[in-house]
DNA sequence: CTGAAAGCGCTTACAG
DNA sequence: CTGAAAGCGCTTACAG
C-alpha cells in the first residue's frame, strides 16, 4: 500500500488528498463541472500538475462514460485511397478529441467481422467500415447493434445503416461520354473485382451511357491479375473488335492496362484512349498523363467521421443519412486531349 | 435492476447466473485457467453463448491487466511509405491479439507529444513512433516511460530507445557509386526535410562517396516545395555547373525534380541520370522508368511491431535494440541502364 | 458549493 | 476444483 511509490499512476483520490478536498471535488473540476469554488478549483489543478495525474481512462469507461474513441476498418491500409480516407479520419477524430482504432480486414470478411465485434465490446463510441463485401451475412447483426455504425465508400446492401459514398454511376457516365466525345466508338469496360457495388453501379454507368449513344460495341473485361490483365488485352487487341478506347473502372485495372499498354507498345492517347476512374496522384507523371475520374477521398472520410460523431453526440435515433459524394472529371491526355503548354 | 434488459450487455454475473457457478468459475473459464472441471466448464461456455457474453474489457484494465493494445503515430497516413509500414503493423499486432490505436502528427510536433501522452494514459500495452523531430525536447521524458516505445525509420537523438531504421548512409553510397559507373561525374543532390536524420546520414553517404572517387563536385540542393523545386534546377541547368546526374535524397524531391526536368524538356536517363531514395511502385510506371534505392517498408513495421511486442510480453528491460535494415538498389532506366527486353 | 456511499464488471488473493 | 470478499479508479445519485 505504499502511496506515492513513483512507478504508479496518480489515482483521482491522491489529487483529493493532496488537494484537501474530496474525491467528488477533483471530479467535477476535471470535468468542468459548474458548482466549484474558484478557489478550490486552484488548489485541485495545482495538486493535479503538481502530481501529474491523468485520469484512469479503464474507470471513467466503467462507470458508463463514452470512451471517446471511434474504431475505423478498411480492407487495406496500404492502398492510397483508404489510407487517404484513414488520415482523415483520424484528422477528424482528433479536432473532437477523439481516438481511432485502427484495423486492416485484408479482404477478409471473417477477420473484419472478429474486428467489429472485438471493437465492439472494447467499446468504441461507434464505427467507420469499408465493407469487404457489402452482401456478407455477419452485416446483418450490424445494424441492431448498440453502437452506431457508417459505412463508406460501400453501403451495406442487406441492412440500412449510414454511410458515405461517390457518384459511381454518374462519374462513369463522365468517363465514357468523354471518350465518346472524342470520336470513340469500340469502348471497352476493364474492371476488377466486379463483385463490388461500386464497380457494378461503373460498370451501369458505362452500359446507359453507350445506351444513350447508340453504340452497340459494349464490352466488359474482368480481370484478376497483372498476368490475366496482358494475356486478355492481347487477345483483344489483336481481335477484329480491336477497341479504340478503354474505361478502366478502377485504379487497379489502370495500372495493368497501362503496363500491359506499354509491353504491347500500343500508344495510349493514340492508337488507343483511356479513362480511368479512380485519380492517384502519379497519373500526372505517367506519359501521357492519365485522365481520370477523380474520387474525393479526403472528403469522404471527413464526412464519414463527422456522420458517425454527430450520431454518437446528438442523436442515434433518427433515420438513416446515406450521403453521395459528387465526382469529377480530371482530364490529361490520356483521352486523347492535348496538353496546353 | 433490471437485469435481462435486451439493450444491456451481458455481465460475467449474469453468466455466473445462466450456468449457475460463482463469477469467479466463469473468469477462469474465460481465461482458460486450469482447475475448471470440464463439465462446469461446458455449461459455462454454452450460457456465454447463450447470453452473447463478452468480457468488459475496460472493468479488465481496472484490475490491472494489459490492454492488449499497442498506439502508433505517423506523422502522415497518407504517404504511401507510412501507410505501408502502418499496414505492416496493424497485421503483425493483429496475429497477436492486439489492436492498434492510430493516431497522425501531422507533422506538428506538440500534436505527436500530446498523442503520447494520450496513448500513455489511456493506456497502452506500448507505443510506436515516427517521430516528426527526432531531437524535440519532449522526447527526453519518452525513455522514462513506464511502457516501452519503439521508434521507426528514426532514432530518437537524445535518449537511446529500441528502434528500428533502414541502412540510409549505404543505401545512398549504392545510389550514388552507380551513378558513378555509369561515368557521372558532376552529381547533384536533391533533398527536402534535411532536418531529419535519415536524410542527413544519406547526405553524407552521398559526400562520402564523391570523397572515395576523388570528385569534388559535391553539391546539396536543398528544396521545400515543388515552386522552389522549379526555380532552383531552371537555374543549375543553365549554369555552367549543370550536373550530369542527380541523387534525389528522397520520395518527395524525386518527384519534384522528375516533374520539374519534364517541364523543362530535360530527358532524364539520357541528359541526366537520375537516382532516387526510396522506391515507389509507380516509379515503373514514368517514362524512363525511375531507379531508386528501395526501403523495406513493410518489413520496417513489422519488424518494429514484433519488438515491441516482445518488450511487452517478456522483458522490458533488457538493453536497447537497435535494428538495421538493409536496402538495396532497384535498377531501371533513369540512371541510364538499358532494359532488356 | 462539497462530500460519503454505492456500484460499474472484472480479477487477485484468500479460503475452503 | 470452487466461491465470498475486497478492490481497481472513477462517477452517479443522494444528502447536506
Amino acid at each position: 500500500m505504499r502511496k506515492s511509490l513513483p512507478t504508479k499512476r496518480a489515482t483521482l483520490e491522491d489529487v483529493a488528498q493532496a488537494a484537501g478536498v474530496g474525491p467528488m471535488t477533483v471530479s467535477r473540476t476535471i470535468n468542468g463541472h459548474p458548482y466549484v469554488a474558484e478557489d478550490t478549483a486552484k488548489r485541485v489543478r495545482a495538486a493535479i500538475r503538481q502530481l501529474n495525474y491523468r485520469p484512469n481512462h479503464a474507470a471513467r469507461m466503467l462507470t458508463g462514460q463514452q470512451s471517446r474513441s471511434i474504431g475505423l476498418i478498411v480492407p487495406d491500409l496500404a492502398d492510397t485511397f483508404f489510407s487517404i480516407i484513414s488520415h482523415a479520419v483520424q484528422e477528424t477524430a482528433r479536432e473532437s478529441g477523439y481516438l481511432v482504432w485502427l484495423a486492416a480486414s485484408s479482404y477478409d470478411p471473417s477477420i473484419e467481422a472478429a474486428q467489429v465485434e472485438q471493437m465492439t465490446h472494447h467499446p468504441v463510441d461507434g464505427i467507420l467500415l469499408v465493407p469487404v463485401d457489402s452482401r456478407h451475412k455477419y452485416l446483418k447483426e450490424i445494424a441492431s447493434r448498440i453502437i452506431p455504425v457508417v459505412t463508406i465508400d460501400r453501403p451495406i446492401e442487406l441492412v440500412t445503416t449510414d454511410s458515405v459514398q461517390v457518384e459511381n454511376r454518374a462519374g462513369a457516365r463522365m468517363a465514357v461520354e468523354h471518350l465518346i466525345q472524342h470520336g470513340c466508338r469500340r469502348i471497352t469496360c476493364v474492371v476488377t473485382n466486379n463483385h463490388l457495388r461500386t464497380i457494378r453501379d461503373r460498370i451501369a454507368g458505362y452500359e446507359e451511357c453507350l445506351r444513350h449513344a447508340r453504340l452497340s460495341h459494349s464490352k466488359i473485361l474482368q480481370l484478376s491479375s497483372l498476368m490475366e490483365a496482358k494475356d486478355t488485352l492481347l487477345k483483344l487487341f489483336e481481335s477484329r473488335n480491336r477497341p479504340d478506347a478503354l474505361f478502366t473502372a478502377n485504379n487497379a485495372s489502370t495500372i495493368w492496362v497501362i503496363e500491359t499498354l506499354r509491353e504491347l507498345n500500343i500508344e495510349v492517347g493514340k492508337e488507343v484512349k483511356l479513362v480511368g476512374f479512380d485519380d492517384v496522384s502519379f497519373y500526372t507523371l505517367i506519359t501521357p498523363p492519365i485522365t481520370a475520374v477523380r474520387q474525393p477521398a479526403a472528403e469522404l472520410g471527413r464526412v464519414a467521421a463527422q456522420l458517425l460523431l454527430q450520431r454518437i453526440k446528438v442523436d442515434s435515433f433518427s433515420s438513416t443519412i446515406r450521403t453521395v459524394l459528387p465526382v469529377s472529371l480530371v482530364i490529361r491526355e490520356s483521352c486523347g486531349c492535348k496538353r496546353e503548354l
